[in-house]
DNA sequence: TTCAGTCTTTGATTTGCATCAAAGTGGCAC
DNA sequence: GTGCCACTTTGATGCAAATCAAAGACTGAA
């Protein structure tokens, strides 16, 4: 059951023996690839890993910020809502992407599982006495968010400026070749999200996707393998 | 002339004797806040000024990201261009503002002074030396990178859920906020872009702009001043 | 296997904004 | 002042995507 799973796994003290980050699956490709063993078990001492299953909140907007998460699996989204309902999602990630750049004292949207995911988290307070003990680390931060300004700026040209066809397919060349910076196959695509989450991701309705896909997959464009 | 100007400004060594940053009047509100005399004349030291004139360009999408600029007065517009010519403005730069978080190797988007703009012009390669050395200037760029991912997300929940009068009213309320920060009055607000920047921004065309702007200043929402 | 609930697709219709078109309006060079 | 040019506003029409509606398709529980 995914509630014990949670229960299990943080009390599981990562720091056990040795250094788990050190064989983490993702160190390579998250934040943590700037660290050498050593100050890599500074920064296990302060994460606890955690899992979380699919459809429950990892963070909300407007709460304190006191924790920052690597995505160590799955995928999660993060979004914004509007009093009166209407969502925008900002952006999905998927392992080794890092939550928590764009923060001052209160979270600026909300996260969410969408598969299961596990995590490494961190209190802020003790991740930022690290960011001063390890410039680097602050570099790489400043990299990451320069990073995705970029992608977010692009984001901003999609949903002002392009048609829903080309939405569709911008988003599923920007899966693709994530997929390969991440070392996985740049096709197929696998998408974790719904049809409504690409909608709230894109500025359309549900429909508008469903059948932009359906336009695509008519004139061979892509092609849907079963469970997309 | 405009160009007359530049050419001088740009001769004018900005060290002449003492410290020009020291009585700089964005220095407060500008990256140079986290500075002390002594580290600002060495930002002083490989800065140099530089007169725009309207229209013209500063940054080019996909040159080399070879500067990095502190607006100290005037307004500038940042924007990205599909193959087509369709255009996304991603943000506009006022005094105070820094231009050149986002980069990598190569600009993300290029900027356009809007009305005459004065800057302070780092060379990226001096600036990142600098950075190295006082610390804060990096955790000051860290903060600057994340409240502009925090504006972006907010950017991208209008472009993708509003509607065009809840774009345009927003547009206004976030001026007259930046203009308050920024120790101006946050009333009346300044509208130094055209009908069409404001709608490359809002991702709107110029019609849509114009007639919101009417049936607002028609229910009373806003008063239109002699000049916008 | 069946059923309920959720997600996706498809269809019919509406609509907000874009597009096309033309008439103001204002700044400035002369 | 006068005329030009660029920008803005207003009007008429069109259309891409939203909305409304309902029929599949899939999933997991009993």
């Amino acid at each position: 059951m995914a509630a014990d799973e949670l229960r299990i796994a943080q009390k599981k003290p990562d720091m056990a023996l040795g250094n788990p980050c050190a064989a983490c699956s993702i160190r390579e490709m998250s934040i943590c690839a700037v660290l050498d063993n050593t100050e890599l078990s500074r920064l296990a001492s302060i994460a606890r890993t955690q899992t979380v299953p699919p459809r429950q909140t990892i963070i909300d907007e407007g709460e304190d910020a006191k924790l920052l998460f690597n995505i160590t699996s799955g995928a999660v989204k993060l979004y914004k809502l509007l009093p009166d309902g209407r969502r925008q999602i900002t952006g999905f990630l998927f392992e080794g992407d890092f939550l928590g750049i764009a923060l001052n004292e209160v979270y600026a949207y909300s996260a969410e599982a969408i598969s299961e995911v596990t995590l490494c988290r961190f209190p802020r307070n003790r991740f930022e006495t690290l960011i001063d003990e390890f410039p680097k680390l602050e570099k790489q931060l400043l990299e990451m968010a320069s990073n995705e300004l970029v992608q977010a700026q692009d984001q901003m040209l999609l949903l002002g400026r392009k048609t829903a066809r080309e939405k569709v397919v911008s988003f599923l060349l920007s899966l693709s070749q994530r997929a390969r910076r991440r070392g996985a196959p740049p096709s197929p695509v696998a998408l974790p999200m719904s049809r409504a989450d690409i909608a709230d991701y894109l500025g359309l309705t549900t429909e508008t996707v469903s059948r932009t896909f359906t336009a695509l997959k008519g004139s061979g464009v892509i092609r849907l393998l079963p469970g997309n």
